[in-house]
DNA sequence: GTGTAATGCTATTGG
DNA sequence: AGCATTACAC
């Protein structure tokens, strides 16, 4: 035991919660109050308890949230026996199981996972067939539609008979549904693929059909915890209640105040009900909050209590008072990048910060453009977590599903995606023949395709051959792959297939960035050939990690879970949903507008609109010593300019704990040089307390002055002209367009470094003729071309 | 079957 | 504005 105190370090109540090991509990844990902390130690309790490591499955949110917990359980109980703990999301656990299971439910063991752009080009397909209008079934709602049904156990068969389904599909025109719903389930099994949905959903499957496998892992699993149970779906909450109910060694962790996925069908009631489904629980409450200053604390509470539905809760803090909350308004979504980015600059300096500390939480990905270009100004480092994550990349996907037919050539998705890829002359009519003939035959596709007489009755001799040549490649990886190593395996892949000959062809940037990314993963696949592999003891033993495993380990990956990037010392960009569980001594939420935040999408119904508050009430409890809300009056839409007003919750939160900086809330909106309609600012709606001088103690002034923005001081060897993107200027734009004179050195995106010898025409459409060294000499409108001064 | 130009759609949130 | 799909020419 490498720390026998540990007891100590946790205050009454978590030391409670973690004590009290057996029989169901409920730990309601308010944001910050060591709810994660309380989850670790309560495994090393049991461990320190003697209960054997085998015995204890703990789901949590994210991987990566999985490995933290793991490592911090090592450091406690001194000794590597937590990594036989079965820790994970849902997902990955069940993915896990499922592998050892899959054939009594009829899939096989290497199943392949579609992930979310898999599911919608299946349903794409299906429509085609079925001579269905894309606009009216779009392949996004289908999936949802389809999702939520799965998450709540409801399958095709039993979605075709019921009523309420029936006629909300009949209502909103699309009777057909049902009928796609089990189309697209047939396609999924017949290419021995499951999406997300049916690892939760034939879990549920099998634990209902198979008894002894349920018995099986109800002895195994003695001890369960659920980490932010609020978040759970009704299949998984059936999962859960299934294994727990043997020994009834069930822990939930959560706050119902945190709960922020009901749209992908996460169901409060879990939490609510708890109790009814086990009378003799124990609840624990953490409300003591060891993240935040007592200004974001009571803030953060201000907020929430404008939900109607809670849980009795009240959150409070010993630490200091704290900052106030600056509130910041821009005119546009640009000058908002600039207020955030000069902010962090600012108290960087005077504070002697690390740009680690900061983070700046957005509402929609779309956000992070001008936040990014703005930072960039400033030179100030960032990431950005979420938003096209590695794995989603165009040729990431394609060699992987080049490893995906290797290991299973009946998932159609990938066949689709690269049969063609790099271009061998099969194209699209022959795939759609071949997938025909499959459905029309009741055949798996790869059955056709190997069969040289199937193929002749479908398609042309020339056409035959190719796609002979083509099987032969699949079935040669195929056969390796028990043989060779996974980066030997994927390297001869990489090579064969002409996938990295395709793409070192392409010189242009982006092309050469594609390489990159390739080598990148093919960096991580020979990292992990070199790794060691658990036994089914847990024990590290050296033996080939093949191409199948690797595979299958990153099918559930999520950019939250990459790895070791967060000892990087930059800021963090992230939606709000994906910095739920972090924390940040300096918090920027922005674009805190109505139909922004809260989102249009929110506004019609009381329980929507709850959840964004409660999502609010997530991003201003990341934040540990101060946090910063910004706004902007004006922000581009779809490529126009549209006027925003500020959102609700600004005027929700309790005024005293609020600070305008630079500009005045009660002054009239002030004008600006942008054409667009101006909003009702006078009918900005008033407090609606009642007391109707809520923004009384701060003080009217007389004019419409223009927010007290001082520019940020931009590095003079890095100037951006402009950005091509917007035919509007900034003033920084328009500042840098005039400094750019004849002789200074510049660099184009396309052409390379040059030299600039002369500058004409007034300023919308200033023009600069500029001579690029092999390219010769070019005119180019500084509106659009993207020349950065290298050496004025 | 392939390459390019024109059109049209989109931008909640995520495993 | 940017991306994906579609239309049409080769």
């Amino acid at each position: 035991m490498k720390n026998p105190n540990y007891l100590n370090e946790l205050n009454e109540s978590q030391r409670e919660a973690v004590e009290c090991t057996e029989g169901p509990v409920m730990i309601i844990a308010g944001a910050g109050s060591g709810k994660t902390r309380v989850l670790t130690y309560r495994i090393a309790h049991l461990l320190n308890k003697g209960v054997d490591a085998f015995n204890i499955l703990s789901l949590t949110f994210t991987n990566k949230a999985a490995r933290a917990m793991r490592n911090r359980i090592e450091a406690i109980i001194g000794s590597s026996e937590a990594r036989n703990l079965w820790m994970g999301t849902f997902h990955s656990v069940f993915a896990k199981i499922l592998r050892f299971e899959a054939e009594k439910i009829g899939y096989p063991n290497n199943f392949t996972i579609y992930d979310t752009d898999d599911s919608k080009s299946l349903i794409k397909s299906i429509l085609k067939e079925n001579n269905l209008d894309e606009k009216v079934y779009k392949p996004g709602m289908v999936l949802s539609r389809i999702s939520a049904a799965k998450s709540s156990l409801i399958s095709p068969q039993v979605y075709m008979n019921d009523s309420e389904a029936i006629s909300h599909d009949r209502s909103s025109g699309k009777p057909l549904l049902g009928e796609i719903y089990l189309k697209y389930n047939t396609r999924c099994f017949n290419s021995g693929a499951m999406d997300f949905d049916d690892l939760l959903f034939n879990t549920n499957v099998l634990l209902r059909d198979f008894p002894d496998v349920l018995y099986k892992y109800q002895n195994k699993f003695k001890y369960i915890l659920v980490d932010e149970y609020q978040d759970t779906n009704f299949s998984q909450y059936v999962i859960v209640r299934k294994l727990a109910s043997l020994f009834e060694n069930i822990c939930v962790v959560g706050d119902d105040a945190q709960s922020i996925y009901a749209f992908r069908g996460a169901n409060i009631q879990n939490i609510l009900n708890f109790e009814k489904d086990y009378p003799d629980l124990h609840t624990f409450k953490l409300e003591q909050n060891y993240r935040s200053s007592k200004v974001i604390v009571n803030a953060a509470n201000s907020i929430i209590s404008n939900n109607k539905e809670q849980l009795d809760k009240t959150v409070w803090t010993h630490n200091e008072e704290g900052e106030k909350i600056k509130v910041m308004r821009a005119l546009t979504d640009n000058e908002e990048g600039a207020l955030v980015a000069n902010s962090i600059f600012t108290t960087k300096m005077n504070q002697q910060r690390r740009d680690k500390e900061f983070a700046i939480l957005y509402r929609t990905n779309a956000q992070s453009r001008a936040m990014e270009e703005a930072l960039r100004k400033l030179n100030i480092p960032y990431r950005i977590y979420g938003g096209l994550s590695f794995y989603k990349r165009k040729e990431i996907k394609d060699l992987l599903a080049y490893f995906r037919l290797a290991i299973n050539p009946n998932d159609e998705e990938a066949l689709k995606r690269i049969i063609n890829y790099p271009m061998r002359g099969i194209g699209q009519t022959t795939v759609e023949k071949i997938i025909l003939a499959a459905n029309e035959q009741g055949k798996r596709i790869w059955e056709i395709l190997e069969n040289p007489l199937l193929v002749n009755n479908v398609v042309g001799g020339g056409t035959a051959a190719k796609i002979d040549s083509f099987v032969t490649m699949i079935r040669s990886f195929n056969l390796e792959l028990k043989t060779k190593s996974a980066y030997e395996l994927a390297e001869r892949i990489a090579m064969t297939s002409g996938i990295l000959r395709d793409l070192s062809e392409d010189k242009t940037p982006e092309g050469v960035n594609r390489t990159e990314n390739i080598q990148e993963l093919m960096n991580g696949i020979r990292e992990f050939s070199e790794s060691e592999a658990p036994d089914e003891n847990g024990e590290a033993i050296t033996r080939l990690r093949t191409l199948d495993e690797f595979t299958q380990d990153i099918a559930l990956l999520t950019d939250a879970d990459e790895k070791d990037k967060e000892n990087l010392d930059t800021v963090s960009l992230m939606t709000i949903h994906s910095a739920k569980g972090l924390e940040f001594p300096f918090v920027y939420v922005v674009g805190l507008e109505e139909n922004l935040f809260p989102s249009q999408l929110s506004l019609n119904s009381r329980s929507d609109l709850e959840e964004e508050r409660r999502l609010f009430y997530v991003a201003l409890t990341r934040a540990e010593k101060q946090a910063f809300l910004t706004y902007s009056t004006s922000r581009y839409r779809w490529g126009n300019l549209t006027s925003c007003e500020p959102s609700r919750f600004l005027e929700e939160i309790d005024s005293q704990y609020l600070e305008f900086e630079g500009f005045d809330r009660k002054a009239p909106k002030p004008s600006n040089d942008h054409q667009y309609n101006d909003m009702d600012w006078e009918n900005f709606r008033r407090p609606s307390n009642g007391n109707g001088n809520g923004y009384s103690q701060y003080k009217a002034k007389p004019a419409a002055p223009k927010p007290a923005y001082t520019p940020p001081v931009v590095p003079k060897n890095l100037v951006n002209v402009n950005k091509a993107s917007s035919a509007s200027f900034t003033a920084d734009d328009a500042e840098a367009i005039m400094k750019l004179q004849s002789g200074m050195q510049v660099e184009h995106e396309k052409f390379g470094i040059g030299k600039v010898l002369n500058v004409e025409g007034m300023l919308p459409n200033k023009k600069a003729t500029v001579f690029f060294e092999g390219v010769g000499q070019k005119q180019l409108l500084l509106k659009f071309a993207k020349l950065k001064i290298i050496n004025p």
